[in-house]
DNA sequence: GCACGGATTTGCACTGAGTGCAACAGAGTG
DNA sequence: CACTCTGTTGCACTCAGTGCAAATCCGTGC
């Protein structure tokens, strides 16, 4: 009975793992010249094992993205009811600060998804899940209005844009500028340019 | 000597006549169930002959995307100078309803677009990829100002993505309202909620 | 009409991602 | 010591994508 807290600790430990293995390597040699097989080996697992933690190549760079969607959202929740939406949503991007992460690891990282067609494809793509995520959760706090959904869907869009915006021009400047200065600078000119 | 232009314009044709085959096969089939094999010998053309035409099995469906968005910066190209970002933007994107396709077509490749993992992965890459085309049109269109860089590229990010969300929703309602009036609707809601 | 030359098409063989299946190993239980 | 449940592994297969070389097509010059 205890069995399955137990199971799943080691599941997500081990998946955990097998991430930071396969991003070492193909920041290492990259992506694309990175097999599979190649992960597996460093891992000191099958390569058919790789799969029944990750769905595919991709999500094992960038499984990391979907957690962070999560994170935001959760803080998301918790933000007051009555706060504005672009203000609850600058607050919790900034649970993204306190992740356990270097900032040559986020340098590294972020270099690894610009660096490849199908990662920035998939990173692209993931990002647009976090709408999915965060437009329930900042529709109440619009005007009513019919369109209310649309509203809120391309305001957590455009906000993740400008997040998105400023990691680039981030990872442009070698880390050397604060990502929330870049991404206020965005939304400024998103919103009143 | 008038090879040239003889050989660019059947090339030209056999490649739109390749993408049209594959999407009605995707389309019909499902993009996952469609084999490259059989979108050839529908076309009657060999399978190494797709890739002579397109980089990919994703291109074979998304080609369109880049044409559209090289539609898009050239006409933001001849707008006004003194005119807002915002305004020639949206200007920019009415060529969209300029171009040749039928209503039930733009339906059936949207909803193509968005029924797909990969492909929706794709498309946000290429759209994210009309960035880099927008930003130096609308840089100039900004006021002088440390980082003008990033907020074009901001700007040009958001109504992108203003234009994907009203695209979405206009899929969603199954074509049934104006693509320009929802567009009107995120951009409010993004500049002014 | 015919041979030449460059470009395009095609077949072939190969790598690597991803999947289904069945055999296997290990840990907990009776 | 069986028995079962779960996770791992190997194996064989499909398909996307690539490099290479043979074959084919087509405009041009003779």
């Amino acid at each position: 009975m205890v069995q399955k807290p137990l199971r799943e600790q080691t599941r997500s430990v081990v998946r955990s793992l097998l991430a930071r293995t396969a991003i070492e390597l193909f920041s290492a040699k990259g992506y694309d010249n990175t097999t599979l097989e190649e992960v597996a080996v460093a891992a000191g697992v099958s390569r058919r094992t790789l799969f029944n933690y990750f769905r595919n190549k991709e999500d094992l760079a960038l499984g990391s993205l979907a957690e962070q969607g999560e994170l935001i959202a959760a803080r998301l929740a918790e933000r007051p009811a009555g706060e504005d939406a672009w203000t609850a949503l600058r607050a919790a991007f900034q649970v993204l600060e306190e992740i356990d992460m270097t900032a040559e690891g986020r340098l590294e990282f972020i270099t690894l998804l610009f660096g490849n067609n199908s990662l920035r494809a998939g990173h692209a793509e993931k990002q647009a899940r976090w709408q999915d995520l965060f437009a329930p959760l900042i529709e109440p706090r619009l005007p009513d209005s019919g369109r209310r959904a649309l509203q809120a869907r391309a305001i957590a869009a455009a906000a993740i844009i400008c997040l998105q915006t400023a990691n680039e021009e981030w990872v442009r400047l070698g880390g050397r500028a604060d990502l929330f200065d870049l991404y206020d600078t965005a939304v400024q000119a998103v919103r009143h340019a």
